[in-house]
DNA sequence: TCCTATAGTTCTAAAATTGAACTGTCAATT
DNA sequence: AATTGACAGTTCAATTTTAGAACTATAGGA
């Protein structure tokens, strides 16, 4: 599998990857949502080359993520601000965040608290089912194929993985 | 910033990134979570090469997301399975995935249906507030220095942009 | 004895990333 | 009028990572 395929893979996971799953490109979008928008303010917060960060800053528009909007004339300069579409990462990067918290920290203790306007509380962040709002646990899980499934590196898996459990259980 | 400073940051999205922030990483746990436990399996499932794939999963199971435990012995053989750490994962294989579903369908719709055993419906994750229950959203989140802050990408990050927002409400 | 399955390791070529310097526009300062 | 500084990139050589393919090793079975 090569990275321009990932995207056309019938996989939400593969896809969502072909588009944000590399180190820097997480990392310009955590200072997204910490509202940095401008060139210099993601180069001096990240330290990432230049380079990088410009054909980063271009696919994330290219993508639909960030939208680059004119914030002054001459010299034209640009922000990149995210789009609704990127504002729906957010519970990745909550997700993210509270992994980190849980099982990265040190006796210092987490460096980052997030308060909830609404309820006002530090909170932490919670998956849920949304049909019975439960918190979902791996275990409680099972996959079927939906309407867009192919044979793709997803399906072949569960199938591959079906069967040897067939195997095990008759041996 | 390079990529063996990033768990040290005092930022849990860095310090997780540094451990699970790559496309092969990814992906790897991703089959993971769809029952893949052996090298072979791995390996078929994605195209990852070889010597990759080694790679990764050994520093997976450095960093305790994944246990190599024995399944025979001659040839000693073994299989790689997801800790509690690695388990916890979930919620950000899940809110990657809904992501996915939301922004990256063809006309097909999506590739992998989730079951809840407990309710029995098809659902999909919401992330909630642990506080009030009430579904994030990002606009709805500060966020402030906890115990572990200390000058870093992120901290840096948020003064200087806490800087520019006051120069920009003065002017 | 040869073939297959499994889990790697080794090697070279190709691709991505780093680091540093350079370009260009304009405003403000000297 | 020339110089400096802020901003948003681009360019290029050197290094690091990844891809692709072949190779190693152990054991069971034909």
């Amino acid at each position: 599998m090569k990275w321009d395929e990932l995207e056309e893979e019938a996989c939400s996971v593969a896809r969502t990857i072909g588009v944000i799953g590399d180190r820097w490109t997480l990392l310009i979008l955590r200072e997204c949502f910490l509202r940095t928008r401008r060139f210099e303010g993601f180069q001096s917060a990240l330290g990432i080359t230049r380079h990088l960060l410009a054909e980063r800053l271009k696919k994330l528009v290219r993508t639909g993520i960030l939208r680059r909007v004119p914030y002054q004339e001459s010299p034209k300069r640009h922000e990149y601000i995210l789009t609704q579409k990127g504002l729906d990462l957010y519970p990745i990067m909550m997700a993210i965040v509270h992994w980190g918290d849980t099982h990265m920290v040190d006796e210092r203790g987490r460096p980052l608290l997030h308060e909830h306007k609404k309820c006002g509380k530090i909170f932490n962040p919670v998956m849920v089912c949304s049909e019975c709002g439960e918190p979902l646990m791996a275990k409680e899980v099972t996959t079927r194929p939906g309407p867009g499934a192919r044979p793709s590196a997803a399906k072949r898996t569960i199938e591959r993985n079906a069967k040897a459990a067939s195997r095990a259980g008759a041996a």
